[in-house]
RNA sequence: GGGGCAGUAGGGUAGCCUGGUCCAUCCUAGAGCGUUUGGGACGCUUUGACCCCAGUUCGAAUCUGGGCUGCCCCA
């Protein structure tokens, strides 16, 4: 598949290093001939499956997944206007059939909210309907017109979950944001990802929100990358699109309704927050392979350490661990190297000194190198697998917190923002955001700041001096 | 949204300014054979490229225009 070169653009050099990852460790192909639009190869393929697989697993508990058409009628996508207004300037649109023009073009999904709510108002017909909560997993299509990045911003997002709820009224709607923001911290802490959760200005919500919630995670240059949000519809499009119960009473009631989205940027984040100078670092959770045995076969003894390496992947994957051995016919230190790239959580290495002291040598992709005894590997196997995941989470925190900033006047944040988030206290006008953005050369992302190295705390707006909450500015992607 | 730069084998590059010296340089990778294998092996043989469309010219990788694609900076 892709060539690997000697050595990376280091981590510091973030926008290099992150193109190169992604094409030599194998993530995307982004040579397709059409802008925005790239290829999975299998080994990212291969970490999509998992990271989704635990994504539904989650999902599961409370929703069901289904599947709703790509191609949606102009008439539905105009039905909520604020929502149409909100995606107008990036839709694309079919409008022929073979050579004849369709009389109702069709849209390519750009969010299905106008695809799924005209069905929902025929599905919910009681309260006892309610709770509907259903979720898809499908590529949605954006005519994005900024530079477009693979995983990051992209024409075709090929790997959308988006979750659509319908509840009796906004207080249950409300509790199911609040469970989705749960689920969410939940699926990143399993990637080891730590986010800051806040709620975004009015002027930047979904199209047709009450509100909007989002999850952020913090790139190692110091830009925010959006991996999640949950929006509380209220009851924009159950009057739009008529989605109405008969309550105990016997009356027609609009329903309210939430949607929670996240995408491959779940991926980026991964790969951004973790990965170094080496390539990329994967938490077991979701990798392709946890654990790669590397045989050293030397001299006569090639045979016997092959055998022995069978034996110990056998007993790996009985365990349930996802092994790979690396038989080909190279110099073990370039295995090292490739693996490393691709980002495998524990190498073992099994070769005659190990055959004949009964152990192995694992290290780990910190680094961190063990002797563990032949007897019971799987269970030593499984321990540090445990214990580098607990190590690349902390250091990910480490760095979340390096990388956010408390200011209290424009000046300071100023100071602070060159590869930083940082915390201001903001009255909730827009006029002062406006000034606070053209000041400080950053965009407010959010207020209602949810995040342990932030508190949020009353204080004195930094533009007008009223009082004011907790805001958080930066560069975002 | 505004500006800048670039496109040469699978990846990275030299050549472009000043058209002919180029059946295009070097590194890496791929294929075959052999020797090797505890941190990127070596030898021999071999495969493979001037983004697309026009134009200028006796002649274009090189100059001009357009398209497509990519990257960087600013808002």
């Amino acid at each position: 598949m892709a060539e690997e070169t000697e050595g990376l653009p280091p981590k510091s050099d973030f926008s290099a290093w992150y193109n190169e990852v992604i094409r030599s460790a194998e993530i995307m192909d982004v040579r397709y001939p059409v802008k925005g639009l790239y290829v999975w190869y299998p080994f990212g393929f291969a970490l999509r499956q998992h990271t989704y697989t635990y994504l539904r697993s989650l999902l599961n508990r409370d929703h069901e997944e289904c599947l709703f058409p790509l191609l949606i009628p102009e008439t539905s996508l105009a039905t909520e206007g604020e929502h149409v207004k909100g995606f107008e300037d990036e839709v694309y649109w079919v409008t022929h059939g073979g050579l004849s023009p369709l009389d109702v073009k069709l849209a390519l999904r750009p969010t299905s909210e106008t695809a799924i709510y005209p069905m929902y108002s025929l599905w919910v017909r009681s309260h006892a309907d309610l709770p509907l909560k259903l979720y898809q997993v499908v590529n949605t299509f954006r005519y994005e017109t900024k530079h477009t990045r693979p995983l990051i911003r992209l024409r075709e997002i090929t790997s959308f979950m988006e979750s659509h709820t319908v509840h009796t009224d906004w207080d249950d709607a409300n509790k199911q944001v609040e469970y989705e923001l749960g689920l969410s911290l939940e699926f990143y802490k399993t990637l080891g990802v730590p986010v800051i959760i806040s709620k975004r200005p009015d002027w930047d919500k979904f199209p047709g929100a009450d509100f909007t919630m989002a999850i952020d995670a913090v790139m190692p240059d110091g830009r925010t990358l959006q991996i999640g949000t949950v929006h509380h519809l209220g009851s924009h499009f159950s009057k739009a699109f008529n989605i109405t119960y008969e309550d105990i009473n016997g009356e027609q009631q609009f329903a309210s309704q939430t949607c929670f989205g996240i995408s491959e940027r779940c991926i980026a984040a991964v790969i951004g927050v973790h990965g170094d100078d080496k390539g990329l670092v994967l938490p077991a959770t979701v990798a392709p392979t946890q654990v790669v045995i590397i045989p050293i076969i030397v001299g006569k003894r090639g045979e016997e350490i092959l055998s022995a390496v069978k034996v110990l992947e056998e007993e790996l994957k009985g365990a349930g661990l996802r092994v790979k051995t690396d038989t080909r016919d190279m110099r073990p230190g370039a295995k090292y190297y490739h693996w490393e790239l691709h980002g495998v959580p524990l190498r073992v290495e099994l070769g005659p000194r190990d055959l004949d002291a009964g152990q192995l040598v694992c290290v780990n992709r910190l680094g961190v190198k063990t002797t563990i005894p032949r007897e019971n590997a799987a269970e030593s196997v499984a321990r540090l697998l445990q214990e580098a995941h607990d190590k690349i989470l902390e250091k990910a925190e480490n760095n979340l917190e390096a990388h956010i900033k408390n200011a209290a006047s424009v000046e300071e944040a100023n100071a602070m923002l060159e590869g930083n988030v940082v915390a201001v206290h903001w009255c909730g006008d827009k006029a002062c955001a406006d000034k606070l953005e053209e000041l400080t050369n950053s965009a407010l992302l959010g207020t209602e700041v949810r995040s342990q190295y932030i508190t949020d705390d009353e204080g004195c707006c930094v533009i007008c001096g009223k009082p004011g909450r907790k805001a958080i500015i930066g560069r975002s992607y």
